[in-house]
DNA sequence: CCGACACTTCGCTTATGGTCAAACTATGCA
DNA sequence: TGCATAGTTTGACCATAAGCGAAGTGTCGG
């Protein structure tokens, strides 16, 4: 009884938190994943920065947003799947048509590159993803900066692959991490794993290099083995 | 671009509704499915008759509460399954934090049972969000209720594990969609396809039938085996 | 070191909205 | 018809919080 009394009020204050108009834009132009700054969440909640700020405080207070420092600028994203799922309760609600989040193919491969030794761009972001989902990888529960660990499935399957996890793991550098992607402002997987990782697609020809450039094309290969192997909509 | 601004603010007024005490005392209220005269409902919601018409007709406004009336009484209940499907939402924003450090949990399982012919409770919640993130099925994206079907990666999957997926398709009743469970309040997999996997999972003895009752209990090799093909956390 | 930029904090004004008591409407019972 | 109960409406009061500009902190680039 009490415990659900004050889950109540926690409910009560999340959904205040949603239910402000400044708000609730900012939660919507972060629910497709990608971070941003505050000034463009100023700008998309049509309030000044300053406003925006406490706005964004708010959020970040009710655990709906995350924030991310990198440089002078300030990253912020939604707080997690739950969030969105949350969100998305409440469009059904609003009888809003809630579109299924579906980028367009061609597009999204383009931006495949390398960044230092791993993978980047879109295609990264959405291996990361699907690494995630099929708990291949799964977050340190350490609030140590977006740290990873593979799971026992996921060291069986990297392994049957052919990534050496062990190996990677004995490096003196960081093992995996989420790594800030950039161009899409949504994490992918860096550290010695996504060093291996892209090292055996190149193997694999699963992508190849661009002779002067960073840039990564997807082979015909590479489309079909990572559709069929992590479900990546390539 | 104009649907989505429109779209956001009725969330935000959706959102202010529930995001007041009183009122999200109401609504947890009526979230057992029973309806409640209006003076019942001022008593739970700690405030006077007056203001809790006040909050009513709000809540009625935004189709989140209706009323039924009955000789000088006045029902109120939830607006419907979609509405409870919010609340739910919001609540495991509100308690994610205790559900995130739970990891190990047979009460969970204690939850298993049968709805009708296919599976319910936490283990089927569970089953069902691993499919998803699997993407072994995939939600129709037509906006009839709640309909999934399977991948062509799923198909294999289904059929590597014993499940007709071909039979199933071919009955008459719904194929495959998210019943919603009125005990997590989340969806499970639901019609034939959702009937065949639990026919398989008693065949297989992952889970046994209670004699005198709808309760399941997981075995400990269908702890191991859904953990290891499905990476359910059990 | 300085200026440019990103963002936050503070003080203030304004406005939205929750609250109650009192008055009002409507229904049922005798 | 008259009274009691259920519920709504109204108006006044007050608290909360959204809004902005100005001033402050911190970080990068020269």
């Amino acid at each position: 009884m009490h415990a659900v009394a004050s889950e109540e009020i926690a409910v009560s204050r999340i959904a205040a938190a949603i239910g402000e108009a400044a708000r609730a834009r900012i939660l919507y132009c972060l629910l497709d994943g990608h971070a941003r700054t505050g000034t463009e969440l100023a700008i998309v909640a049509e309030v000044t920065p300053s406003t925006a700020s406490v706005h964004l405080n708010k959020l970040r207070q009710e655990r709906l947003i995350q924030v991310q420092a990198q440089g002078r600028h300030r990253y912020y994203s939604l707080g997690g799947p739950r969030v969105a799922r949350a969100l998305e309760g409440l469009s059904v609600l609003a009888g809003g048509t809630h579109k299924a989040f579906v980028p367009s193919a061609p597009a999204r491969l383009r931006t495949a590159r390398s960044c230092y030794d791993h993978m980047a761009g879109a295609l990264a972001v959405e291996l990361h993803d699907r690494f995630l989902a099929l708990r291949w990888i799964k977050a340190e529960p350490g609030r140590n900066n977006h740290a990873y660990d593979v799971t026992v499935m996921g060291a069986q399957a990297f392994a049957a692959l052919g990534v050496d996890v062990d190996a990677a793991r004995s490096m003196r550098r960081r093992f995996a991490y989420g790594c800030l992607d950039w161009s899409e402002r949504r994490p992918h997987l860096g550290g010695a794993l996504g060093a291996a990782f892209l090292s055996l697609s190149l193997k694999k020809r699963w992508v190849d290099r661009d002779l002067d450039s960073r840039a990564l094309s997807v082979t015909a290969l590479g489309r079909r083995e990572m559709g069929a192997r992590f479900g990546a909509e390539l």
